[in-house]
DNA sequence: AATTGACAATCTGGGTCCATCTTGTCAAAT
DNA sequence: ATTTGACAAGATGGACCCAGATTGTCAATT
């Protein structure tokens, strides 16, 4: 019975906690776990180095929570995109692979390789199949949706298998595209070629 | 006039000169270049490591007549498969992105990545990019002359951005792909996508 | 032509020492 | 709640040395 409202999912407190992820997620891909510090990180967000450990226990405790709160970030931003049933289904597609995908494109250093060593010694990459899982997953569910998937029936190829090829691509094109401009483009010609069975309408 | 016929493309000797080769390429790709030593590749090719010097000045020049050799030989296997007309043309991208890509898959070491450093630091980078280029212009002309670029004038896309984008699928499985044949299937799921419009025709 | 044995010059990796940075914690102040 | 200042314990990185590996070359041998 207090005076404020409360929305369940989201504590009003997750506000500043939000900005110090944020924050800890470009420092942590420029520079990787190891020689990011702590007072790099609260520089980055405009507080205190103490002012972190109000939040977060631990350097780890910090960069797995970075990690967990930029994949929910990714998978709402994807889940959103491929689910705006006011754009094409092209831009969808191609709004999800970049919330996914190419959203860190440009953003990772040389001394990032140590980001998945930390990872999958922790419980965190469990969460991070996962949300992968789900995101292939409400790409297939749209393919299915559309129409494209019958359009590819004389192909005998799955949903699952035009998913998994389209985002092979947006991985190679991750690795090859210097800018996040770049990804775009490249995954929207992919996908434009993918969805031409349903006629390149308009 | 002697009793001997040379073919002029390749000189006899060549043949252990390409032993050499192909045994060097493992061990540099699986080693890096720093971590290989020439008695390792030596012992590789079953030769004595001074043998290595009577056809190679210098660890370098190993290194660098490997990569030049080894991307001569994935370019012709990969023309090979390209232009092997008594196949569909399904398979022929299949054998042509298998030479050109999966030829390496699963050989790559974590020690490998000063690879690129040294390669980058000699004029051979062009020669790798100049072939990179023959491959992809052979995969275009390809999906031109298949008809498959016409099939999808619809979308306006031309025969370098279907390859383009074929490339990147390929490259993505290739970090995805434990095995050359997980990315030889991966890669032929992408190619039967993309060549639907021909028909599925057996 | 290729091999073995041998060689000096050089490179590499391990080890130690030590100064510096970083972490995690605390009390006092706003 | 957050900040500043401060702190000990521990981690990190550079300088240095040294043993051993590696490179590139040689002469003698098949």
């Amino acid at each position: 019975m207090g005076t404020e409202l409360k929305s369940p999912e989201k504590p009003p407190d997750d506000a500043r906690r939000n900005r110090l992820l944020d924050a800890a997620l470009g420092v942590f891909l420029r520079y990787g776990f190891r020689k990011t510090s702590m007072d790099q990180v609260a520089r980055a967000a405009d507080v205190s180095r103490q002012g972190l450990y109000l939040h977060f226990a631990t350097k780890e405790d910090l960069f797995l929570a970075t990690l967990q709160h930029s994949m929910e970030v990714s998978l709402r931003l994807a889940s959103e995109g491929l689910s705006d049933v006011s754009l094409p289904l092209e831009e969808r597609l191609v709004r999800g692979f970049d919330a996914w995908v190419g959203r860190y494109v440009g953003m990772l250093g040389a001394d990032a390789r140590d980001l998945s060593e930390v990872l999958s010694a922790s419980g965190v990459q469990e969460v991070a199949t996962r949300h992968e899982t789900l995101f292939l997953e409400a790409v297939a569910k749209l393919l299915r949706a559309s129409g494209l998937v019958a359009a590819y029936k004389s192909t005998g190829l799955t949903a699952r298998q035009l998913t998994d090829t389209l985002y092979a691509t947006a991985r190679g094109l991750k690795y090859s595209s210097g800018t996040r401009e770049a990804f775009v483009q490249g995954i929207g010609v992919a996908i434009r070629a993918l969805c031409m069975p349903l006629g390149a309408s308009r």
